[in-house]
DNA sequence: TTGACAACCGAACGAGTGTTCTTTATACTC
DNA sequence: GAGTATAAAGAACACTCGTTCGGTTGTCAA
């Protein structure tokens, strides 16, 4: 660990800000740009402390080439490896009526995301569907959702999932709850829409919905 | 690996050089530095190649910045992944009642995402705001939902925005639609939920919203 | 008090740099 | 042949950005 005491609250402030804008941008900042997120307001003081971490053995810079900077070891270089995205299978569309299992394989691309989006699970743990038309609004899922659901055929209480009603033939994802007397309590995820109550052998857990990725137009 | 036949041989010699210049600088190379590597006497067909391999998915640019440039899966961290993730930087909560602009840093690590959930876009033209509370649920987003946005200022009918509105001083998640006489119709995303009637003058449009990240539990 | 020095500000200069415009040439389609 | 798209060149423009300079403030030792 580098000693960080011996550094101003300033140039602390641009060697995190630099680190998390070349993590984000791929490039280094200006002194402006330096300036306005660490609130200096002269360009001469960012460079004054510039030169200062160039000194110390912070940066190194390339003169008179704009954002000719560099950290000497970018604090990034974090244990959780950052940048790297997992595919999963998408499985299918889902509409009410069917059973998720009974999806026929699309030709739609695997779906792509990060793992936190997994709930730490493997890809090959879970499966991805993509939702078509309005029958999950009281999920609050929309047409043309993308819902990442952790294969299972239990779930606890409280925990989001996917279930297959044999009453109706339906599938709808819910909060279950389960009740006294082997009843299910099947609460939507909008707050203003009444839940409703199943018996339990006639329902079957599908999945435990992980996350939901939603891509506007 | 992927192809290159498609490349002309001039697009081929540019990603070369500016893999090789990123490895050896940690900054992009100028337009004019592209074209004296590659033996290219011209800025502007410089810049036809790059839009060229943006187009064709190789690079990702920053409009208007110098050295605005990134390659989307450098050569260099060879042994194929998946794919690449981005990181957004998260600028904090967004609460009915505060402009976008206004919030704060929070503490929040910066969000991890896929290139497909930026819209093309690169990472430094998009911000995330982590929603709190249920105030945006006609737009069928919920508490602790992530919404990805394009830092704009003005919208097109039919996209969808945040907005503040000064009247009432919230921020909203709507459709927007340019009706007559310089009325702006904002429709919610809950197609059951009536639309609003604003006046032109009186919204300032904060964001295009490009996508919603939700992580269930 | 005086002088030295670190830290800072504001402004201006000039080179660096992305963008745009006009023009030319070639290849393809209708 | 006319019209369109691609590829390229050169020049000009305007903004970006690193650098420099004069000036201010505060601290500390002599």
């Amino acid at each position: 660990m580098r000693k960080l005491e011996r550094l101003s609250e300033r140039q602390q402030n641009i060697l995190r800000f630099m680190d998390r804008y070349v993590a984000a941008n791929g490039f280094p900042p200006t002194i402006r740009e330096i300036g306005e997120a660490t609130e200096i307001n002269s360009t001469s003081v960012v460079n004054y402390n510039l030169n200062k971490l160039v000194k110390l053995g912070y940066l190194i810079r390339t003169a008179t080439k704009s954002r000719g900077l560099r950290l000497v070891k970018p604090m990034s270089d974090r244990p959780v490896r950052a940048g790297s995205a997992l595919t999963v299978e998408l499985r299918g569309l889902i509409v009410a009526g069917d059973p998720v299992e009974s999806f026929t394989d699309t030709n739609e691309d695997p779906v792509e995301v990060v793992p936190s989006m997994l709930g730490g699970y493997d890809p090959s743990e879970v499966f991805a569907v993509r939702v078509k038309g309005d029958s999950m609004i009281d999920a609050m899922i929309q047409d043309g959702d993308v819902v990442i659901l952790k294969r299972v055929d239990t779930a606890r209480s409280g925990e989001m999932v996917a279930v297959w009603l044999e009453s109706t033939g339906e599938t709808t994802l819910k909060y279950l709850f389960h009740e006294e007397g082997g009843k299910i309590r099947l609460q939507p995820a909008h707050p203003t829409m009444e839940p409703r109550y199943v018996n339990a052998r006639e329902c079957r857990v599908q999945g435990r919905v992980l996350s939901v990725i939603r891509v506007v137009k």
